[in-house]
RNA sequence: GCCCACGUAGCUCAGGCGGUAGAGCACAUUCUUGGUAAGAAUGAGGUCAUGGGUUCAAGUCCCAUCGUGGGCUCCA
């Protein structure tokens, strides 16, 4: 993820920051703006949806875009001089793109919301003509974005327009038989957003109205409660009520602050982490956090990512630039010695904190941020040994996303852009060893083609999470370029000089960004063996406080995470406060327990366990943090 | 960065057409000592994001700035 670095300056002036420059910034396909690739088709329906629909996607396409045309109709209707962009069916529903003379508000999408049942309930017809170029100039004379979509169709392109009442819209359809099959009550109109027409920031802002579209009131009804899920989890809600982190206007945006209960989880997951990279031969190593302009000019990031680091600061006259990558640091170390074919490979990772400078439109919470952490590495090679070595890494990045409780993971291969650094025998062998690893670990994949790096192709994982949302976290990178840059060498069993291959990789990508998908996929009800606070003890009354303290120590001193509520609240408070902080045991200790010398175990889950010794329950507590378990209490 | 919306107590939010602020939760104190999701009373808390402007008078209207949120190539 973050190793995806300068982008080829293909169009350094109008689009200064294509693709490829930000991987992670595409990442969430999220219910209603993302995923119109075939690939996203099969994850695209979430969880609480799933099997709902007895549609085909096809049907459901047809539908969706349907009621674009519908909302388009209803739009025009309030609108009369409105010019119309594109309308597409979109995952779970659609949108339409409108150059309007003012500004919409909510009671607008009320309005046409109402219109468009209207129109559903006179049921009229689609009706699909065949149309000529000069016809259709004709009929979209006062539509500037549809005669530019007209002038750029090729000229044996067959032109439909299809036309349900009053509206007329360019369209390859297809579409339903009339507008009575929406139904009135299974569509809704989500979101007002801007949109640069055709995604461009150099041509007019549109407005787009989002909305989705189900086959029944039920289905829209799932929908809409999914999409309520998605906000109780969102990281940024759940981060302030459980007391994990903060971000602060004051001390600038996009800048992450981790509470004690945050920092906790991370520093359990950052100990694991460290110690996974051990037993899989890495060294860890630390690096500076600035660096003179000497080293980024030298790797590149000044001629192709600089928009993305924060302005230099002069020291003594010198300008040292904040890191935005680790690699160069790395490679200063390799380059301290002579080095030889026997020593490689090398694996050397670190958690290193990097800044990059993100547009403020872009901030988001955890997921989108201007320092980061990120669990970078990088494996230095000879070409013999790459193959095992990506072998190696995907297998060591499909455990670790195993052990944190994700399952469901594919991955996208992009091969070799049109401009790239590296011959073609480079590129094939890479590109060759990236293939066989995700076959050998029988990973579904697609080809992304022309979507590497210029400096070298890539595997991207996507992990989609508990509801079914895809993320693109892990990124394995070859880097033909770096090494050719600082003159990376080692000698071989030749006694020549010889060129190492170079593997940039993260595996969570960004510890924030992380720790962000990690508060959404648990939805804060973290697994015990990272759970900030593993037990709560609840003394029902202030004599049984002692004895709490006392089973509070021995909890503590076999390595348990407890807190002990000996506040003047009632046992029903302190059990509904440890509840919504989402802690996996509360101990309640009254005259019972202290008698038989037990604790009363009460899960998370609501679900009463009645009294254990207290061995009885570190055991269980124990054995599930040992097995890192991550569903079970 | 751009479009739109928003910024009122620690949090979630009220505050017609301008007349110097209110609730619930949280917090503090006191009472209550309880059996599996909220016991009660009292109290403290706000330069209404910041800076300008209009006005006799500005959370309220205007402008700017900062920040937050929804979006910004799913292709007729």
């Amino acid at each position: 993820m973050a190793l995806a670095k300068w982008v080829e300056p293909r169009e350094p002036t109008s689009r200064p920051r294509a693709r490829g420059l930000f991987v992670w910034a595409r990442s969430y396909r999220g219910s209603h703006n993302k995923g119109a690739k075939p690939r996203d088709r099969r994850i695209k329906i979430t969880q609480v949806n799933q099997g709902a629909s007895k549609m085909s996607d096809h049907e459901m396409e047809k539908l969706r875009h349907s009621a674009a045309h519908v909302m388009a109709e209803a739009v025009l209707k309030l609108f009369p001089d409105a010019k119309f962009g594109i309308g597409p069916a979109i995952d779970n529903g659609f949108y339409y793109d409108f150059d309007l003379p003012r500004a919409l508000s909510p009671e607008d999408l009320e309005q046409i919301s109402e219109r468009m049942k209207a129109s559903i309930q006179a049921k009229k017809t689609f009706e699909r003509e065949v149309v000529s170029r000069q016809e259709a100039m004709q009929i979209f004379g006062d539509q500037p974005y549809k005669l530019e979509l007209l002038q750029e169709m090729p000229p044996d392109e067959t032109i439909s327009v299809y036309r349900h009442g009053e509206f007329v819209d360019l369209c390859r359809g297809p579409h339903v038989e009339h507008t009575g099959e929406l139904r009135w009550d299974s569509f809704a109109l989500l979101s007002i957003a801007g949109a640069y027409w055709r995604g461009d920031e150099n041509r007019p802002m549109l407005q787009r109205i989002y909305g989705t579209v189900w086959r029944n009131k039920q289905e829209l009804r799932a929908h809409l409660e999914h999409l309520e899920e998605v906000q109780r989890r969102d990281h940024r809600r759940v981060g302030r009520e459980l007391d994990l982190f903060s971000t602060h206007e004051e001390a600038g945006p996009g800048l992450i602050y981790w509470h004690p209960k945050g920092g906790r989880i991370r520093e359990i997951i950052e100990d694991f982490w460290r110690k996974r990279h051990r037993e899989g031969g890495y060294e860890l190593l630390y690096t500076p956090h600035i660096g003179r302009s000497w080293l980024w000019e030298t790797s590149g990031h000044l001629d192709f990512f600089q928009e993305g680091m924060f302005p230099p600061m002069d020291v003594d006259g010198q300008d040292y630039y904040l890191k935005p990558m680790n690699c160069p640091f790395h490679i200063m170390i390799y380059n301290t010695d002579v080095r030889s074919y026997r020593e490689l490979p090398l694996r050397w990772a670190e958690l290193g904190t990097v800044y990059r400078y993100e547009r403020s439109g872009v901030l988001h919470g955890l997921l989108r941020v201007r320092g980061l952490t990120q669990d970078d590495a990088h494996i230095i090679c000879t070409p013999d040994q790459i193959e095992d070595e990506i072998l190696g890494v995907l297998r060591f990045s499909l455990q670790l996303w195993h052990d944190l409780g994700f399952e469901d993971i594919q991955a996208y291969l992009a091969t070799r852009p049109e401009k790239a650094v590296g011959d073609d025998a480079m590129w094939e062998q890479a590109l060759g060893s990236l293939r066989k690893a995700l076959e050998a670990e029988e990973i579904p994949y697609e080809i992304d083609e022309g979507g590497g790096a210029f400096y070298g192709p890539k595997i991207d994982l996507k992990i989609n999470d508990a509801l079914g949302r895809e993320w693109q976290m892990t990124t394995i990178q070859f880097d033909f370029n770096e090494p050719e840059r600082f003159d990376m060498t080692y000698t071989g069993a030749d006694g020549q000089e010889h060129r190492p291959y170079m593997v940039h990789r993260a595996l969570l990508g960004a510890l924030e960004r992380f720790f962000g998908v990690l508060i959404e996929h648990y939805g804060g009800a973290f697994p015990v063996w990272f759970a900030p606070v593993q037990v709560r003890l609840i003394p029902i009354a202030d004599r049984h406080a002692a004895y709490a303290k006392q089973v509070g120590e021995r909890l503590r001193a076999a390595g348990l995470r407890i807190e002990m509520d000996d506040s003047s609240n009632r046992m029903n408070a302190k059990i509904r406060e440890a509840q919504l902080a989402k802690i996996p045991y509360m101990l309640v200790i009254g005259d019972r327990e202290v008698e038989d010398e037990t604790v009363s175990v009460r899960l998370r889950t609501n679900e009463n366990l009645g009294a254990m010794s207290v061995d009885a329950f570190l055991e269980r507590a124990n054995d599930l943090v040992a097995r890192r378990a991550n569903h079970e209490l």
